[in-house]
RNA sequence: GCGGGCGUGGCGGAAUUGGUAGACGCAGCGGACUUAAAAUCCGCAGCCAAUGGCGUGGGGGUUCGAGUCCCCCCGCCCGCACCA
């Protein structure tokens, strides 16, 4: 018998679909829409295996609701803007543009010899002007309503790429990309205002619109926005030298009901008021040069020592008019409230180590709840006679206590009160801070979405006018991109860059920064739906298709993209584009492939191809070879596999329906060998079984009424298995979907394919191969011809479960005695409980374990176990 | 430190959510076919002192019955991290 030849097949059924078009979206108005999308790759240069594995997920979803009767759009494109296209022109001459076309060329060579069921018709890249020219226009739109601006901040300067990062972008304190202590620098830059969708961008975690995304993933965002209620206030102050502007400090607290508490006040080492000193004073700057130094960036900064210096300054308690020291100190961060803090040692353990570094009051307010009773012992202290000593700060709830007017209110009611008779007084009032900062969108490179906006000296910054849009990037020549920072600032653009002003016509100069490449992936799911020539999207359009029902995706992309592509939606949505805010109803973040890593005797990395694996062992020509840990697959380490390799050794839908078949998709599965082998095995054994039944199809027998137990048995088989794969897919269990269609296809086994069999075995082994049409679709297709189907496969309307063929005559129950398995019965379903119990008692294995023992209760659970309890 | 998740054979993982622990796959072992090997096919397979006992990281609890629920402990992974 012939066997399974994918490397035939696969291009034969790819060419089929193209050319019956069967993929393309929005066909049959009468459909159902289904939009399933997988995060867009970039164009790096190949296909690695773990978009093999987020595409063939997608594909599954999309071919499974397309033979459900849906109209399913699963379009594809590129995310093609940024950096690594600028160092590949460095390092290898040529354009950046060069090089992202021809990679694109190559890759979406690779993804069609997937067979991947995509709409190819919608595919763009992010760096099309076609696409880009809109992009440009909700910039503009945005700045209009005010969403985005233009203003004067300390960024965060990468030294090594040259460019400014969004916070966002910064780990560690280092560059996300070059890995370079980042530096802050003042600069003019534009941000969108993200800030100012915090809230709503926060409730719709918890409202039930997100109701379709992983709890770590809300979980991870909610963290990211960060959001608390506190108070804001001002502290008078008084010193030499204090100009007007600094004669009250703002600070933010989230423990307003500490305020008693108080005994110093602090700043951030980059305050302004620190500033104001460290210009009068070389101890101060030193001081703050040191802390600045000491950064953000240091690992351990939890043991990091509190450090700080006081300033000539005195601040006054406006509640009990004490006088409060005022300290610039090294953890208290610019960018989070108002960059001043005041302290109040006992209830906070930053400023108790502070306080008690440099002999500061420590004065409990607040009397712990009963069972913390120790931890407030009223001692003799000279500094204070309410200090213990302790070094540890009670941050628990409790009673008030020192606290004025607070005193024995429980601290939940001292903290409204608290804020309540600050606003009274007039010092502050209550308000809502962000961890979440706004979004500093442009970067200073070539390769990106250029901002189409002209800097004037007269008229400041002006939209260039929308009949000049698209501004595109210039050309220019190889050589620039060897030298570092953004060609766009170089005389080899002064073309392009100086031009005049569109509203007074006087000199101006284009704004040479291009958007960060998070802008442009935070649109292009609408841009799927709908691309009409002269706007972003048509809304009719775009909202028949949208929100995108099933996202997948990686789970780094956790933050970042998911969060910027929210809020832009919600742009999007107030300049009317569309009725959606919410872009993605269900999210999907898969796991990572992983490899063994093999090193030699030297210590060098092997590729898996270079090694052998026998018997346990690992050799490289003969030499030992050390298996290392399992590993995400990087190329520094060599674990990687080649998905056209794999292609050529076993086809597209053994990789496909391995890398869903060993693990569940949200966690990491192992790429082996010998696991896509068994996905090869599975193959041919399908095709095999499937032969048997050549031409059934076409015949259209219909079943009897009355079968044979035996073939029956089969037609239950084959309806509890379309049961359990349809809501394994619908589920995304992939892997249990798999095993269904292993234990299906071992009862197919030894089926018989003709004389009174036939009509079932049709029935089975179509069965059969649509089940197995989401995983492995060309094998699909070719069994589907084999077995004499009408049209191809993938139009074929998914298998419908009838159920009565879903439930047992005869179900076979365990039976416990006193909770261990000691025998089973066979009885009807629905056998009465006293029957079913007298069958028990009576059964040899359990009779042996009940003689000579006193039977207590017999409990029946109906279609589950028998527990027979003895004493 | 805070937040989230997890811990089941040699390995990846199942277990209808409180009801036969280990489905399915990989690796392994035995057999058939072959001069032989590969491939393929058939079978075995949690552990042990085996008509029984023990088994889901450890200890306790609830229950007729616990991988699943509760309490304590141990270990691992992920995210955030001097956020006032």
């Amino acid at each position: 018998m012939a066997r399974y030849n994918p490397a035939s097949a696969e291009p034969k059924w790819q060419q089929r679909w193209d050319d019956a078009r069967c993929f393309e979206a929005d066909k049959d108005p009468s459909k159902p829409k289904y939009y399933v999308l997988e995060m867009f790759p970039y164009p790096s240069g190949k296909i690695h295996i773990g978009h093999v594995r987020n595409y063939a997920m997608g594909d599954v979803i999309a071919r499974f609701k397309r033979a459900q009767g849906f109209d399913v759009l699963h379009p594809m494109g590129w995310d093609a803007f940024g950096l690594p296209a600028e160092n590949a022109a460095r390092d290898n001459g040529g354009h950046p543009r060069e090089w992202t076309y021809g990679n694109i060329e190559v890759m979406r060579g690779q993804l069609k010899r997937m067979g991947l069921a995509i709409d190819w018709t919608r595919e763009f890249a992010t760096c099309d002007p076609e696409y880009y020219v809109h992009q440009q226009k909700m910039f503009l739109e945005f700045w209009k309503k005010g969403f985005v601006e233009r203003r004067e901040s300390l960024v965060n300067w990468d030294p090594v790429e040259m460019t400014v990062l969004a916070n966002e972008q910064v780990i560690d304190g280092k560059g996300w990309r070059s890995g370079a202590p980042v530096e802050r620098k003042s600069m003019s830059t534009w941000f969108f205002k993200i800030t100012e969708r915090a809230d709503d961008l926060l409730e719709a975690l918890d409202d039930g619109r997100l109701a379709g995304w992983p709890a770590h993933v809300k979980e991870m965002q909610r963290n990211w926005i960060g959001r608390s209620e506190g108070l804001t206030m001002t502290f008078p102050l008084s010193g030499e030298d204090l100009p007007a502007e600094h004669q009250g400090l703002p600070i933010y607290t989230t423990r307003p009901d500490t305020l008693y508490g108080a005994s110093f006040l602090g700043i951030a080492p980059d305050h302004p008021l620190a500033k104001h000193y460290a210009a009068k004073d070389h101890a101060v700057a030193d001081f703050i040069s040191e802390c600045q130094a000491l950064g953000t960036s240091e690992a351990d900064i939890e043991k990091a020592e509190k450090k700080g210096f006081a300033l000539p300054v005195m601040g006054r308690h406006p509640l009990t008019d004490e006088e409060l020291p005022v300290y610039i100190a090294n953890f208290i961060l610019m960018q989070y409230g108002t960059g001043a803090i005041f302290a109040c040692p006992a209830h906070d353990q930053r400023d108790l180590d502070f306080a008690r570094k440099y002999g500061l009051a420590v004065k409990p307010v607040i009397k712990p709840k009963d069972g913390h009773e120790t931890d407030l012992k009223i001692a003799d202290q000279k500094s204070d006679p309410t200090d213990d000593g302790r070094t540890e700060a009670y941050v628990g709830p409790g009673t008030m206590i020192n606290s004025g007017p607070f005193d024995g209110l429980p601290t939940d009611e001292a903290l409204p009160a608290a804020i309540a008779k600050i606003a009274e007084l007039g010092w502050g009032e209550g308000t809502t801070n962000y961890r979440l900062r706004d979004w500093g969108l442009t970067r200073q490179r070539y390769w990106g979405c250029p901002v189409p906006v002209i800097l004037c000296e007269t008229c400041g910054a002006v939209p260039v006018p929308e009949d000049q849009l698209p501004v595109r990037l210039p050309e220019v020549g190889p050589e620039e991109f060897k030298t570092p920072g953004n060609p766009l600032d170089r005389a080899c653009a002064d073309e392009w860059r100086i031009c005049t002003c569109p509203k007074c016509g006087g000199p101006a100069q284009r704004d040479t920064d291009t958007m960060d490449t998070f802008v442009d992936s935070s649109w292009y799911f609408a841009r799927f739906a709908s691309q009409p020539d002269d706007k972003p999207v048509d809304t009719e359009q775009a909202d028949a298709w949208l929100p995108v029902q099933q996202y997948i995706g990686g789970i780094e992309h956790a933050i970042l993209h998911l969060l910027y592509a929210r809020y832009f939606m919600r742009n999007m949505k107030d300049c009317g584009y569309t009725d959606v805010d919410e872009p993605f109803t269900n999210l999907f973040t898969q796991g990572m492939v992983t490899h063994a890593t093999f090193q030699d005797e030297d210590g060098q990395w092997l590729f898996p191809e270079q090694v052998e694996l026998a018997g346990g062992k690992a050799t490289s020509n003969g030499a030992p070879v050390t298996i290392g840990a399992i590993e995400k697959m990087s190329k520094s380490k060599k674990n990687v596999v080649s998905p056209e390799k794999i292609a050529d050794a076993y086809g597209a839908d053994a990789a496909r329906f391995f890398m869903l078949s060993d693990s569940p998709p949200e966690r990491d599965v192992e790429w082996t060998e010998s696991g896509v082998e068994g996905a090869w095995r599975f193959a041919n054994r399908v095709y095999e079984t499937v032969a048997k039944g050549e031409g059934l199809l076409a015949a259209d027998t219909p079943i009897p009424d009355e079968l044979p137990d035996a073939l029956k048995a089969i037609r239950k088989e084959a309806h509890k298995t379309i049961d359990s794969v349809t809501g394994d897919i619908e589920g995304f269990r992939f892997n249990k979907a798999i095993a269904r269609l292993y234990e299906f296809l071992g009862t197919l086994k030894g089926v018989k394919a003709d004389g009174d069999a036939a009509p079932v075995a049709a029935e089975a082994l179509r069965t059969l191969t649509q089940l197995t049409a989401p995983f492995m679709p060309h094998l699909a297709e070719e069994c589907w011809e084999l077995l004499g189907g009408e049209g191809l496969c993938c139009d074929a309307p998914w298998p419908v479960v009838e159920d009565d063929l879903l439930t047992d005559d005869v179900v076979t129950l365990p039976v416990q005695v006193n909770g261990k398995r000691r025998g089973e019965i066979q009885v009807a379903p629905d056998a009465p409980q006293d029957q079913v119990q007298d069958i028990a008692l009576a059964q040899a294995d359990v009779a042996r374990f009940v003689e000579g023992k006193t039977v207590r209760k017999v409990i029946v659970v109906p279609g589950r176990i028998v527990n027979v309890v003895v004493s």
